[in-house]
DNA sequence: GCATTCAGATTACAAACGTAATCGTTGAAC
DNA sequence: GTTCAACGATTACGTTTGTAATCTGAATGC
């Protein structure tokens, strides 16, 4: 019973949570608690895993630190400890850090040159922007 | 010689750059073509690797088709084959992709959140939006 | 009560990754 | 010519990740 570190359940900063994960958490952001079985339902088919596979991923996402389980009759239900808000935030921070030196500018002008920005995009963020200058 | 899949060198969506490759890519992002001993000296000291870790990075990036070497005496020129705005382009459409449903305002809406748009970045996100919109 | 079934837990295992030591070769110094 | 140092190449090895099979214990049907 080694009693590892545990613990940073809100710090998005803990333990990473791998691709195959978040994919999980978003089942769980979307609609929570549910049981592995449930989430398997979402998952399973957009990515081809099988139910082991889910509850391999539930299991370490409960060890990170990610989720909380609740006791239901025989089985878990499973409810993110970590608000997807949170988790959005520090990945995007990471992803500016890395790859723009903290600045967010030059994300945005990479996206609009890959395409990436829609006109909706644009005047949402003008929006965005008129409010924040409020 | 089992001749590997190759190709793929310009395509960023190739085999994918680890975290620590990309610290080596963007060594020679900055200056290139450089030997194994001059992105050590860039990067051995802000990641306190060895030279053989950096050795072993730049053979991986080469097998992936993201450097290219040419001999220079007896060692190896380093160059980047694919373009460091390629390779940020995709990382952040990924990332847009991954958290945002493709998005990029909500992107926006979450560096804002987090106090990682500076003014300055306000005003040239502003500039980059008049571009666009001309 | 006993077999079946269905949860979670445990174990597995290959690939990728981070980090590096060691090997083999070859140019350079003497 | 022989030794040495400096390269790249090969091998190593623990961890994380992706993906899953198997085990174990308890609820459930009969």
């Amino acid at each position: 019973m080694t009693a590892r570190v545990e613990s940073d359940a809100n710090q998005t900063g803990a333990d990473r949570i791998s691709d195959a994960e978040h994919a999980v958490m978003e089942a769980l952001w979307a609609k929570s608690p549910q049981t592995a079985a449930e989430v398997c339902e979402e998952v399973c088919g957009q990515r081809g895993w099988s139910m082991p596979t889910v509850k391999t991923l539930l299991s370490r996402l409960v060890q990170k630190g990610a989720l909380a389980t609740q006791p239901d009759g025989r089985r878990f239900l499973y409810t993110p400890l970590i608000a997807r808000s949170a988790y959005v935030g520090t990945e995007s921070k990471r992803l500016v850090e890395r790859l723009f030196g903290g600045r967010a500018a030059p994300l945005l002008a990479h996206l609009a040159e890959n395409e990436a920005l829609t006109a909706d995009d644009i005047a949402e963020i003008e929006r965005l922007l008129a409010e924040l200058k409020k």
